[in-house]
DNA sequence: TCTATCATGTAACCAGTTACATGATTTT
DNA sequence: AAAATCATGTAACTGGTTACATGATAGA
């Protein structure tokens, strides 16, 4: 049997930003938040103020980092800063190794509109995907001026690679569209035909 | 200003599962639940058999399905049956829309990864990335598989189109990968060098 | 000086998951 | 007849989000 040492103290993935960031050195929660917004990587994970502050109590709880102390400037809420222990350090290097090297299922929202497509009629998707592909390149270039921006202003490549892939990915949904916009339209393949007697009855059966 | 005319009543995808299925008839919950599973679409779509009944509540109080009486075998509890309103149909139809015509913005777990991936060293990243090419490929051939033999059971390829995008996304990984490894090995790019240099301290700034 | 925005955090709420309960059916 | 599995649902728990609170600073 495969034993899955360590099942992770949380796997909301903000933790992993929290223990990158502090391999930097210590810090408070706010500051944090702040690198994360500043750097970008709110794009990359999943973020909300009001959750940041949850992850680090679980990581404090899990002691992958530890409380240094707290500071008040003048009348402010206290501040608790955290640093990274070496449990945390090994957390970290491991949690990586398993992002890189095991493909996770994903949920990506296409995929349920996908999965139910038959309930609308043929000409329809086609409009609406034409929609998605101009929608799509919008957003490849929109990450491809933030790739070139940051570049210009010499940020070395290895920090853009997630921006990168998305590119790979945007563009993979493209020409899936592209793919099955011409099925559709294609009268040989006769799909639109089949379609359109079915797209009343969606149902099918997978073994 | 772009009016987001109705906030759906729920945002979590096995509404419109259950919407979907609805337009085939009337049903319990339980049954959904087997269909949803027996169909596959539990692939597509995140799928806990507790939250299906929260799910159903949400949908009724919304009033996009109504309940269309209890009825109870022997001693087992009662099942309610459920049917979709207008009001459901449309929301299906609106929200199946939605999903196909935006590209919406994820949070793939690899992304998260590769934000953070200068932690590690770059030959072991290339280790890394080697073995996940390997589960890619596993993977891929295992959803091909899924397909030919629905293919050969008489399914329509319109039901079949999840798989064919996901195969497309793994694909896209791949490449991805492969380029990558290719920058991490050729000296000409260079990488090597800079990542071992700054491996030790993740930064970077994004505009 | 009034108003917005930043800085910093907590508390209440809710969606979603896990665990459990229990009768029926099938397998051993 | 004991054990497993299916059928069907509810209840407790928890992670995550939303909303709020409050002092400081900057803009109008």
């Amino acid at each position: 049997m495969t034993s899955r040492a360590s099942p992770r103290a949380t796997d909301n993935l903000l933790a992993l930003a929290v223990l990158a960031y502090l391999t930097r050195g210590p810090a408070h929660a706010y500051k944090l938040s702040r690198m994360l917004r500043d750097h970008g990587d709110d794009r990359s994970i999943r973020f909300k103020h009001g959750s940041l502050y949850m992850v680090v109590r679980q990581l404090a709880k899990a002691g992958l980092i530890e409380e240094l102390g707290t500071d008040r400037e003048s009348r402010r809420p206290e501040r608790t800063t955290y640093a990274l222990t070496e449990a945390g350090q090994r957390e970290l290097a491991a949690w990586l190794r398993e992002l890189v090297e095991q493909p996770h299922h994903e949920y990506p929202r296409f995929v349920a509109g996908l999965a139910f497509i038959a309930a609308l009629a043929p000409a329809e998707v086609a409009r609406l995907l034409e929609h998605r592909l101009g929608r799509l390149a919008e957003e490849r270039t929109s990450i491809q001026e933030l790739i070139d921006s940051a570049l210009a202003s010499g940020v070395h490549p290895l920090f853009l690679v997630e921006e990168e892939y998305r590119v790979a990915l945007l563009d993979a949904d493209a020409r899936f569209v592209r793919d099955f916009l011409g099925r559709i339209a294609d009268p040989k393949a006769g799909w639109a035909a089949a379609w359109n007697e079915l797209h009343t009855q969606p149902q099918r059966s997978l073994p």
